[in-house]
RNA sequence: GGCGGGGUAGCUCAGCGGUAGAGCAGGGGAAUCAUAAUCCCUUGGUCGGGGGUUCAAAUCCCUCCCCCGCUACCA
């Protein structure tokens, strides 16, 4: 309401063992559409994403590597901000689970959960596979060929004993319930939400936050022959990264609660059960919503290590173009729901949407004013119906895509943008200005500055999910760079007829692929 | 098994009490400014099956069938 508004939202961090795939660059992705929407209305934003760094299988893939887990995650943590130099994510911060700041918030939030009296000293015990850094129910054991105890995923298991610190989340069942019950948009999709509320009314069991088994990882206060369990120590760098543990600096005031959290579907547990009483028990406040979103399939498979079907970001992006990418995994599922890559697909999106409706758009629209004008922006004479119904719908959008992002609704953000797009294209074929530049001069100089403004506006709405090519567009209508913030879609901040355009090339090419011979052949 | 989500045009999905919709794909036409792009018209569905409530149901209730998710400490 008063002063400047603020979103702060999130990536989960990415578990340094893995190599980049398809998931980690959606999910950043989706926080990255989301930064920049906010950042041009007007929004102080802060865009976090980052890496997690401890843990007994960082701590052996070290060892592997003959390395030590501090160089061995120097270097593969780089995979991740080599993602984000290739997606073209805004990131504000890039934070490092290992950094001495988040030792220092991650030991202060055990110190304030202890001080509540949420933590006591255990033992836990259970059958734990090494290679999936979990613990399994003796019903979910299978037995291996050699008489072995397996996990369901075909890990090795073996018994474990140890000291062990734990979080009273037994405790936490009705709380958290009433939160969620206050607070019905905390979880999303509606699916979700359902999942996870059955899952606290089933009850909670207290929750072991350390380990002794392995030393890679933040030492408990007081008792450095515990390492943090991985959970505690993760969920933590959303709050140090806006400068936990103090909490009356003009950081951690101005940013928490977060805005979002934005997670994949497998891991809404940790961000809406245990993270929530973990700040409440530290005396915080929870995060103001958590969004889970689906996973791709490549060709209508399941993706997965041992089939080598994963999708590398890299791959798809030099193939068909950043913003190609980028607008395809934003336009081409609801979010929230699985969506399956295809190369028909992406093909279908970049020909379709891109270059056929948008990019010939500009293209018609540009080489008209270039052709009929010299290049000079026309001064419009009187609007009629048409004219006002096609700015009326340029200049309108932004109050839907508000809500479409508020939302996290990209498909349907993107859906309303084409409506617009398509109605220009209408627009262009029933004014026909290549009969107007004929027939009647000064209409045709309505008619194209009325085009040039829907693609101002088109521009401007589509530089969060397509910065590359959106600033293109901006710049073939010579608009200044400090003119395409959300505050100047509308009249008032119209284009000055006169302005001289430079001469428009393509920005969404075709994607054309081999002919077939029988094509070949007709022709 | 329990809880939840879903089964609507060839495909992907929206609609969730008032005469079946969008995009793509298919068919026909117009136009020629443009990336052979665009625009207009159009084929196509007994809204998973059955029963019920209602003046009226894709939309509410019951039941059956099928698909998916969750059912604890794995990024």
């Amino acid at each position: 309401m008063s002063g400047r508004r603020t979103y702060y939202l999130t990536t989960p961090i990415y578990y340094v063992n893995d190599v980049p795939h398809i998931g980690h660059a959606y999910t950043t992705l989706a926080c990255d559409a989301l930064s920049r929407f906010k950042r041009l209305d007007g929004f102080d934003v802060h865009f976090l994403t980052g890496t997690d760094e401890h843990g007994q299988k960082v701590e052996k893939s070290a060892a592997a590597a003959g390395m030590e887990p501090q160089s061995f995650t120097d270097k593969v943590s780089q995979n991740f901000r080599d993602l984000a130099r290739t997606m073209n994510y805004s990131n504000d911060d890039f934070i490092r689970t290992t950094e001495p700041r988040h030792i220092r918030a991650s030991q202060a939030i055990w110190n304030a959960l202890r001080d509540n009296g949420h933590i006591y000293l255990g033992t836990y015990s259970g059958w734990y596979a090494v290679r999936d850094e979990a613990f399994y129910a003796e019903s979910e054991l299978v037995e291996g060929p050699s008489g072995k105890k397996l996990a369901p995923s075909g890990a090795e298991v073996e018994w474990v004993e140890e000291s062990s610190y734990f979080f009273d989340l037994s405790q936490w069942q009705d709380r958290l319930l009433a939160f969620y019950d206050e607070n019905p948009d905390f979880i999303a999709p509606p699916s979700r939400r359902n999942e996870v509320i059955s899952f606290v009314r089933q009850g909670l069991q207290d929750l072991s936050v350390s380990r002794t088994s392995f030393t890679w990882g933040v030492s408990v206060p007081d008792d450095p022959g515990h390492v943090m369990y991985v959970w505690l120590d993760a969920l933590t760098n959303y709050c140090t990264a806006v400068g936990y543990p103090d909490t009356d600096s003009a950081d951690f005031t101005k940013w928490w609660p977060a805005d979002l959290h934005m997670v994949g579907k497998d891991i809404v547990r940790f961000h809406a059960v245990y993270w929530p009483a973990f700040l409440m028990g530290a005396g915080l406040a929870p995060p103001r919503r958590v969004f889970a979103h689906g996973w791709w399939t490549n060709e209508g498979q399941k993706i997965s290590k041992s089939v080598g079907n994963i999708i590398d970001p890299l791959d798809i992006v030099a193939r068909y173009g950043i913003d190609q990418v980028r607008y395809f995994l934003l336009r081409e599922v609801p979010f929230g729901n699985d969506g399956d890559f295809s190369h028909r697909a992406i093909v279908g999106r970049i020909n379709g949407d891109l270059a056929n409706d948008l990019g010939n758009l500009c293209q018609r629209a540009l080489s008209m004013i270039g052709r009929y004008c010299d290049g000079v922006l026309p001064e419009p004479g009187p609007y009629g119906a048409a004219d006002l119904a096609l700015l009326g719908a340029a200049d309108g959008m932004i109050d839907e895509l508000r809500h479409e992002i508020d939302a996290q609704a990209f498909n349907e953000m993107l859906d309303t943008i084409w409506v617009v797009v398509r109605a220009a294209n209408g627009y262009v074929d029933h004014q026909a200005p290549w009969k107007l530049q004929k027939e009647d001069p000064a209409r045709l100089k309505t008619v194209l500055y009325v085009l040039a403004e829907t693609i101002r506006a088109l521009g401007i709405v589509l530089q969060p999910v397509m910065p590359d090519s959106a600033s293109r567009m901006l710049d073939q209508i010579a608009l200044a760079a400090d003119r395409r913030s959300f505050a100047h879609l509308g009249r008032a901040h119209a284009l000055r007829p006169g302005a001289r355009f430079p001469a428009p090339s393509g920005i969404f090419p075709r994607l054309v692929e081999d002919e077939k011979p029988a094509a070949k052949a007709k022709r």
